[in-house]
DNA sequence: CAGTGTGAAGATGTTCACAGCG
DNA sequence: CGCTGTGAACATCTTCACACTG
């Protein structure tokens, strides 16, 4: 293992390693090469074998990658060893969609509170989460130590909460809303933003 | 203006481009420099005025870009001059979000289709979509002549969504489902992975 | 003379190719 | 002998710096 910076783009691809490995040990296989790891994951084989090595000398010459030490190794890089729980703002259709998500709700991440600033939801319960006023959001949030944030607003609150958010002690933020939030930088954020895929996406379409 | 090839990290950034000249066309301005623009988007000068010179030469020295102008540039690059319908597959948590989402339902995109094989819902209607049984895609998204789809089904499904959605004749995929398509290489896949978002966020953070 | 457009330099990421280990 | 780990070559993207124009 060599003291490197590590490429964005490597951070990128572990997830998909960790997924492309977990699927292949529930089909039994100990070991996985390079090679075959690249094919199942569309990229070049030195990829994978540098990516890897950036984290240490996972490998066996000879041999490949011990799929199961792997996946607990990523797993490790990854800080998925504890449960992390998260605070949303904004039960609209996504954000309650998210509430009973159950691409993550059986994993590493599970939406723990919720807040909105519509009288009409406060108090009601979604898969087992009450919705709390926006106005508590800081004082629960600290009290629970919440570390990671969910903003499901429309654009024009989306600063706002993520101003809040900050206030209450979160250090990573996941925002939906369609806008470039101004955050401190040691606040990390990771943006999901279905509009702009899709104009991307068209951008490349005959017309 | 040059042919060159277009970097994809351009195209990335062509619809915040867009998005940020709408907000200031609404407060009225006329022009903008490189510079500003940049200010707004957490960029260098010179890659905005590089980015937009591979469409044209847009600017005029000693001014800016003409914000209107511009604008409507952008939206034509990006194939945003007509209406995108989708169609829509598993009509789930995130399926149904998607069917009543205000983010483009007023906007360039709007899912006119939806289908799912759950007999309980196929008839119903969500905002003006009825539900229709998955048998009948390939038939209807021909017949509408559908470009778009969208797959929100869980992981073990996607891949046949998929296949079917090509059959009958999308040239773009919006997939939510955590798995690595396999799709022909004259089809064009954007794919939203929420839990990688999330798995990439927290690598980030301390622990 | 302010601000664009763009070659050239610099930074970052990917692929090649092979030495060396199990 | 097969496959990892990795310098070196290559490719791509970003930033600099400045000539040039409206």
């Amino acid at each position: 293992m060599k003291e490197r910076t590590i490429p964005k783009e490597t951070i990128d691809r572990l997830p998909l390693y960790l997924r492309c490995l977990e699927k292949i040990i529930d089909q039994g296989e100990i070991n996985i090469s390079s090679e075959k790891f690249s094919e199942k994951l569309n990229l070049n084989s030195a990829q994978v074998r540098k990516d890897l090595s950036y984290f240490g000398d996972f490998g066996t010459r000879g041999v490949g990658y011990a799929t199961e030490a792997l996946a607990s190794q990523i797993r490790s890089i990854l800080n998925l060893n504890k449960k992390w729980n998260m605070a949303l703002v904004g039960v609209g259709n996504i954000g309650s969609a998210l509430l009973t998500y159950g691409g993550f709700t059986q994993g590493d991440f599970e939406v723990s509170m919720a807040f909105d600033t519509n009288t009409e939801l406060i108090g009601k319960k979604i898969n087992d989460v009450e919705i709390e006023d926006v106005e508590k959001l800081e004082e629960r949030v600290k009290e629970n130590n919440i570390k990671l944030g969910v903003i499901t607003v429309p654009a024009s609150a989306a600063q706002e909460v993520a101003n809040t958010l900050v206030e209450a002690g979160v250090e990573g933020i996941l925002n939906f809303a369609p806008v470039l939030l101004n955050l401190p930088k040691d606040i990390k954020l990771a943006q999901v933003d279905i509009t702009k895929e899709l104009e991307q996406l068209v951008y490349y379409l005959e017309t």
